[in-house]
DNA sequence: GGCTGAAATTTTAGACTTGAAATACCTTGC
DNA sequence: GCAAGGTATTTCAAGTCTAAAATTTCAGCC
């Protein structure tokens, strides 16, 4: 344990667990900002605005797991969310004709209009906590963080 | 609407946006992973990881505000995970004197011994996790990571 | 047709989380 | 001293989240 490789080892060992640590306080501090300005300005929490923004993308509709899988939560995490969203009016569950099993969500007209809304506020908060930084360190992070997710097989 | 400055600035919030995107999801990705390992392997939550690693930090104790504070959580939710800690064994309550209103908390003996052996392999998968970063781009992350935090007064 | 295993979703139990109210105590000004 | 306002913590209701079990349906095979 004392060459001069396996030294270098162990300190990026550790400065890697640095980075997760810092991704997760950087991430609890955004989080937290917006959060509030959600809650203060439409009443609506993280997790739906996130639900709606994944619908929005897809107008079609998407299953059940394809939500789930694309917001990395667990599957009855989402029934839950849409519960809320379609008591509200603001998304729908449609049939998958060939699938009785299945399950389509889409956004109701209701809901595309509230989340235009709300999106064009997020993005100008968004902007606003994230104002310290310019293009190069913008495409900088981005470009790392995207090769983060790739490397997970 | 039409000059090239306020192009470029709609154009950095978009990018902003992407940035706040991909720090999510890399944060839900390297924080699934490490779930998965913990519970599985010491049957331990992350909430609770990150209290036992507050405590360990700090020997002396914290109190139930500095422990909220440091991890960015409310308070009502600190006061659950150390009702659970102490329930286990791992963490205990004692009174400061001067101030009757006051709890610290800190680590037993065996909340000590119990962290220190989750806290050698939670970094080896930390590591593992983000094996695909060299130093130079562990740095870049960090430094910019750390201003994202200092930037919010 | 009927069986078997897989797939999509929901349900369930338990934990985590917030924001707000409640409780208990402290501190300051009078 | 004591009233008024502030601070530390807990309690509470509602929502979010996971992992695992339960349901329902599908698809392939005999």
């Amino acid at each position: 344990m004392n060459d001069a490789e396996t030294q270098s080892e162990q300190t990026l060992a550790k400065q890697r667990l640095r980075l997760w640590l810092r991704l997760l306080r950087a991430h609890r501090s955004v989080e937290n900002q917006l959060r509030e300005k959600m809650r203060l300005a439409y009443g609506v929490t993280l997790p739906r605005f996130d639900v709606l923004s994944a619908l929005d993308r897809y107008r079609d509709g998407l299953r059940m797991s394809d939500l789930s899988a694309k917001l990395m939560v667990s599957n009855g995490n989402v029934t839950g969310i849409v519960d809320r969203l379609e008591a509200e009016g603001l998304a729908e569950r449609i049939a998958v004709d060939g699938d009785r099993r299945a399950m389509r969500v889409r956004l109701t007209q209701d809901g595309i209009d509230r989340f235009a809304e709300m999106a064009a506020e997020h993005e100008t908060w968004v902007d606003g906590v994230l104002d310290g930084f310019d293009e190069a360190e913008l495409d900088t992070m981005i470009t790392l963080l995207k090769r983060l997710e790739e490397d997970q097989t």
